[in-house]
DNA sequence: CTTGACCTTGTACCATGGTAGAGGCCTTAC
DNA sequence: GTAAGGCCTCTACCATGGTACAAGGTCAAG
C-alpha cells in the first residue's frame, strides 16, 4: 500500500533512525501504521526528507526547518501570520546569500593573487571579510 | 602592550572561554604571555574572531574555517594547493548561493500566495524545493 | 594589605543532530 | 517451521560547538 521506512530512507538517502528521529522533533508527521504497526509513508514523505536535508545544508536547524513546513498555509486563516514569517525567513536567506557572495569574492580574489604568483605575503581572504564586517547579529 | 583575553572577548563579542576553545581547537595561534601568563593579543586577534563568526554564520564549520585560515599564502610555496582549495570552496560557495536563491523563489512565491489571498490549499514550498531536487550530494 | 576584577588551568556539562545496539515481533522464502 | 531480513521501542552513545564552574594566581585601587 504504502513505503516502508527503509524503502523512504533508501529512496531520500537518509538513515532509517533519522526518519524516526525527526518524527519525534515533529519534521516529519507520524504515518499511518499496518496492523502490525509498521510506519506506511506517502510517496511525499520521500520529497519532505529531500526537503529538509536541502535546508539544513543551507543553514536552517531542524527547528527552524520544522517552521518552515508548518509555513503551510492552512485555510487562509493564519494567513498573516505565515506571511510575516515568510518575510523574515526571506531577509534572513538574503543576508546569508549576501554575506556568501563577500566570501566568494575573497575566494576569487586568493585564485588571482595565487594565478598571478604575486609574492602574496598577506592573505586576501581574512581581511576582505573583515572589509564588510558591519554586522553585529 | 597587548590586548588581554577579556577585552578580545569583548570587542569581537565573543565569550572569554570560546576563545580558548578556538586556540585549543587551531583556529586561534597561541598568543604571547605576559611573565604571569596572561595572554597577550595583537589587535588582528579581533578580525579574525570576527571572521571566523561569519564563516560560521555562512555554514563553515570550525575544521573547514581552520582550512580557510590555513589558506593564507606563505612565501608562494603551497601556492597550487592553496588555490585548489579555494577553488574547491568557492564552488561549494557558489552551490549554496544556489540553493539559497531557490529557497528565496520558494519563499516570496508563498508570500505573494498569502498577499494574494489565495485559497492556498496547497504549500508552495515543499514542491517549489522539490523542482530542483537533482541533488545527491 | 586586602578587596575586586581579571586571569589561569582543568574538568564537567549543555544543546543539536544524529547513530548504534539490545531485545523482540513480523514476513517471506525455502 | 525456521531462518533472514525488516521493522518495532528504548536507551545509550557520538561529534560539534560551545558554556560553566572550581580552585587558584595576578594586579590596581584604596
Amino acid at each position: 500500500m504504502g513505503l516502508s521506512i527503509g524503502q523512504v530512507a533508501r529512496e531520500a538517502a537518509v538513515n532509517i533512525q533519522t526518519i524516526r528521529y525527526y518524527e519525534r522533533r515533529g519534521l516529519m508527521p507520524a504515518p499511518r501504521r499496518t496492523p502490525s504497526g509498521y510506519r506506511q509513508y506517502m510517496p511525499d514523505a520521500v520529497a519532505r526528507l529531500r526537503f529538509i536535508k536541502r535546508a539544513q545544508d543551507l543553514g536552517f536547524s531542524l527547528e527552524e526547518i520544522r517552521d518552515l513546513l508548518a509555513l503551510r498555509v492552512r485555510h487562509g486563516s493564519a494567513c498573516e501570520a505565515v506571511e510575516a514569517k515568510a518575510r523574515a525567513k526571506a531577509a534572513l536567506v538574503k543576508q546569508k546569500i549576501q554575506e556568501l557572495r563577500r566570501m566568494q569574492a575573497a575566494l576569487r580574489r586568493l585564485v588571482a593573487a595565487c594565478e598571478a604568483r604575486e609574492p602574496t605575503g598577506e592573505c586576501p581572504i581574512l581581511e576582505l571579510l573583515e572589509e564588510g564586517a558591519t554586522v553585529d547579529a
